[in-house]
DNA sequence: AAGTCATTTTTGGTATACAAAAACACATAG
DNA sequence: CTATGTGTTTTTGTATACCAAAAATGACTT
């Protein structure tokens, strides 16, 4: 009818958003008609937009049985925090090599910024706050398709990241790693920058035990509900 | 008409077979209708396998412009190599430390299979054989979505790496190298094989250089022809 | 009463049709 | 001769209609 005009590439945002927001949990069913009314457009773009979801890994398509947000098993978690570990530590390495000294500078507002809310009790604002540096810290690597790749991982892992920093003591061990990260950087110290962002990262995965007692059930059951 | 009950997902493959082997160059341009006609489906199939191969980077599709075969910029084209080395690295690292010892007895197989290929002037038997060595060693990091990770990066510059091994000497070397990582893997010595295959990767990256005066005009210019 | 088979219903996959935007070509004017 | 503008053509993007397969439900049989 009225031609919208509007790109399916919306729908990937939005939905992405949802999803990476946690909006969506893992599990859910995605439902082609409702998401087609739901947006106003058919289900052509829609089913667009999910194939393409499905291609960054953020929603599982069985073929006959619909597409739900992706499930992760606690294998696959722990796998995927190995590979995020160790692309984080490269991002930190690099960027302690490359990154400029203003963008230094503003990686020390980033991080003043996270040590401000460590104490607010304020963990979601604390969470925002984290994005936000090692975003910085991506894009201080200088490589466009590394600052991808990781934030590709982050994205996938990021239903699960959020439930880490609820842990009791998290939020201030993290922000005492922050500042450690950032002391390597700032004095070009590369090969410490890497292993510590490489700890920094490695302590979620390695807590996953731990994630087990806490984390609803549907985060943690495999795709075959 | 004729329901082929196929599903899309073999356009996607044969797609990509005919990207990585060359058959479709960087900056080809893939219309939907001749590819419809040429698979006898209907445009909607094969917009979800371009959507699909769109996920992994290996088209590149700009809105209302159509797609064509990604072309990758020398400067991406090193970024990629820089990140490939560091995900070989790392599944050689592991591998050394989990890899069974009958799978490393098949690693040694692949080893003397590239070794014997190495004089036959066959670069091309060469690059199979080397393909399987490598993907063996992805295989015995015992990290499924490392080694998806590490397939999808391997597959986007297959295009470039084939033209590599043409180079004066390179065969000879890099099936030295080659067993010098088995040694490493077979001793069990991790660090020692993720160092060995990073350098042995990155060798490629550093060689760009020299890429430049061998490679076909098409194969580096950017998307916009 | 329970299990199995058939039918119905829902839903995912494919094809076709239509609309809009961009590429192309030709013509005309400067 | 070149450059710009308009009309045509090609092609992408979206909507709708159709078909097939799987899940759900009900009836019949044992």
């Amino acid at each position: 009818m009225a031609p919208t005009g509007k790109l399916a590439t919306d729908l990937v945002q939005a939905l992405e958003r949802d999803i990476v927001t946690g909006v969506l949990k893992p599990g859910d069913r995605l439902d082609e008609r409702s998401l087609s009314e739901r947006f106003a457009v058919s289900r052509t773009p829609v089913r667009e937009a999910l194939q393409t979801l499905a291609g960054t890994g953020l929603v599982t398509t069985m073929p006959r049985r619909g597409t739900v947000v992706a499930s992760i098993t606690i294998a696959e978690l722990i796998e995927m925090f190995e590979v995020m570990a160790e692309l984080e530590a490269m991002c930190a390495r690099l960027a302690a090599r490359r990154m400029a000294r203003v963008d230094v500078e503003k990686l020390f507002a980033l991080s003043a910024e996270c040590a401000a809310l460590r104490d607010h009790a304020n963990a979601d604002g604390y969470y925002e706050a984290n994005v936000r540096f090692h975003e910085a810290i991506y894009a201080g690597c200088r490589n466009a398709y590394l600052e991808r790749q990781t934030k590709n991982v982050r994205n996938r892992l990021s239903p699960y990241r959020r439930l880490q920093l609820h842990r009791p003591g998290r939020v201030e061990r993290s922000s005492d790693e922050h500042a450690d990260i950032l002391k390597a950087i700032s004095t070009g110290d590369a090969v410490q920058a890497g292993d510590l962002m490489r700890a920094h990262v490695a302590v979620q995965g390695e807590a996953l035990n731990d994630l087990l007692a806490i984390v609803p059930r549907a985060y943690l059951e495999p795709l075959a509900s």
